[in-house]
DNA sequence: TATAAATTTTTGGTCAGACCAAAATTTCCA
DNA sequence: TGGAAATTTTGGTCTGACCAAAAATTTATA
């Protein structure tokens, strides 16, 4: 049964993959089939978080067709993705880590830490446009 | 009934108190009440983690007595309030953050970076001895 | 275009891990 | 040394992620 208490983590889960292209494609529609590949799940729990996500207002849900951003999905997959960016550029830049540590590590406390705490980085690096893979970084 | 299986959010809770005057005080023993009022949570809760911790292998709980580190709990809180301590230096020195918001900060995230990132945030802060309160950071 | 295959949803569960409450036990100290 | 305070034991609850089978729907194909 679908549940309003979703953990943080899990919703990120979901806002990630999505936003991460969203540029190139704005208007797809995610099936429950891909995300239960994706996390290794029954496709159960995943039309569960689904309906959940659909509550909390971050994803418009159709029945048999999946799940596409609302406005406020779009911008809170905004936001993590935009700590995510400068924490990637932070590790590779600034400390020198690969492309891909960047992102491993980003992926560890992206969700944790505080916008202000991303704007101050932002600000102190000179508000990168791309992170270390080419992705664009979003700036309000 | 006891179980091995602790979340790291959880013991963290009980090793950063009990570590982070370790200096000042290393022989003290910590008691249920403290935690349960600490925490706000019924002693027999507490006593529950007790005993998971010291299956765990981070401190040794003698029955009516409470909790003291190991070893090995010793080296575990140490690694925590490194980090804890080099991110809150980060913050209050690179950053602009006040003392208290780089705390409050740092406990965000402290549980969940890796030490790798920390070794590296600490070599380009040129191995800040002191945090901004005061309190020592450990070099190994 | 009917029907078989694939996908999704519904329903009714399990399980981990933090937490609680009452009763039993132990410790402390007046 | 006996009662108060603290702790432990025992037997629970609750949340949130997850599963499995059956029902419903969509898609593909003959």
């Amino acid at each position: 049964m679908p549940n309003i208490n979703m953990k943080e983590q899990t919703i990120s889960k979901y806002l990630k993959p999505i936003i991460r292209n969203y540029d190139q494609n704005p208007n797809k529609w995610f099936s429950t089939k891909f995300f239960a590949e994706k996390f290794n799940v029954h496709p159960s729990t995943v039309t569960e978080h689904f309906q959940s996500l659909s509550m909390l207002g971050l994803v418009e849900y159709k029945k048999y067709k999946g799940i596409k951003l609302t406005p406020h999905g779009i911008k809170q997959g905004q936001i993590l993705m935009r700590k995510h960016r400068i924490l990637e550029y932070f590790f590779s830049n600034e400390l020198g880590l690969t492309c891909e540590e960047a992102c491993k590590e980003a992926s560890k406390i992206d969700i944790y830490i505080s916008e202000k705490i991303i704007d101050k980085i932002c600000t102190k690096l000179e508000h990168p446009r791309v992170c270390p893979c080419g992705h664009n970084i979003f700036h309000y």
